[in-house]
DNA sequence: TTCTTATTTGGCAATATTGCCAAATAAGAA
DNA sequence: TTCTTATTTGGCAATATTGCCAAATAAGAA
């Protein structure tokens, strides 16, 4: 692997380190719904307000969000709506997951 | 948020945890191509065999490979081909990254 | 059986991530 | 100006991830 390419897989797997975290999921796929606030999401979330702060900053240095200022509120939006085709296929991966557990189980139980 | 959806985001983010890695990611992209064994992509990648092999684990664990063994070969491949897309989804992040950061440059060369 | 080759596992140090608290900043209201 | 409310930043301890080396395991060959 010569030193773009590694350069390359390094900047996909930064972006994909931001959404690797149940909180930043939760936030992503809540900005696709609806403009948040700071506020709002930490109520949802139930975490500290820096917390959920950190993780907009995460989620805003990758790229992966927008912001604007209204007053002392901050408004985050989502930038790229194809990340929930992605997350559809982490569904799909989960679903696999599951059936081959089922499988597993049956075929222990017939033998 | 309930503790079933924290549990649902939590296993997505494990998930997306397993391809957040360069490593994993040339991994994921080469196992679409064709099936490899661990001494193949231990060669292209360039890091030791025991790292590969933990990374092929962490793949294997998340459900995203599958293996099997030839003698002493053990060859994987991938199992969900919809991951691409989602590589494919961080493509146009970092192209949307590096297009704000160009209207960025041009914004301040023009004023 | 022993030898070889391929892979995995255990253990560890170096590094990165997380989430809290406290303090700083920003902007409108009084 | 001071007060309040919203957000960000600094710092830190707890935890997770990474990648190496050495050793263990697995399976065919001699």
């Amino acid at each position: 692997m010569d030193s773009k390419q590694k350069a390359r897989y390094e900047a996909q797997a930064g972006i994909i380190k931001a959404l690797a975290h149940p909180s930043r999921l939760f936030i992503v796929e809540e900005l696709n719904r609806q403009k948040r606030c700071v506020s709002e999401l930490t109520e949802m979330i139930g975490v500290d307000t820096s917390t959920v702060s950190k993780h907009l900053g995460i989620l805003k240095n990758a790229g992966l969000v927008l912001h604007e200022k209204k007053g002392t509120t901050v408004y985050y939006q989502l930038r790229m709506p194809c990340l929930l085709d992605f997350i559809n296929c982490v569904e799909s991966v989960m679903e696999a997951n599951a059936l081959g557990q089922m499988e597993t189980m049956i075929s222990c139980k017939i033998k």
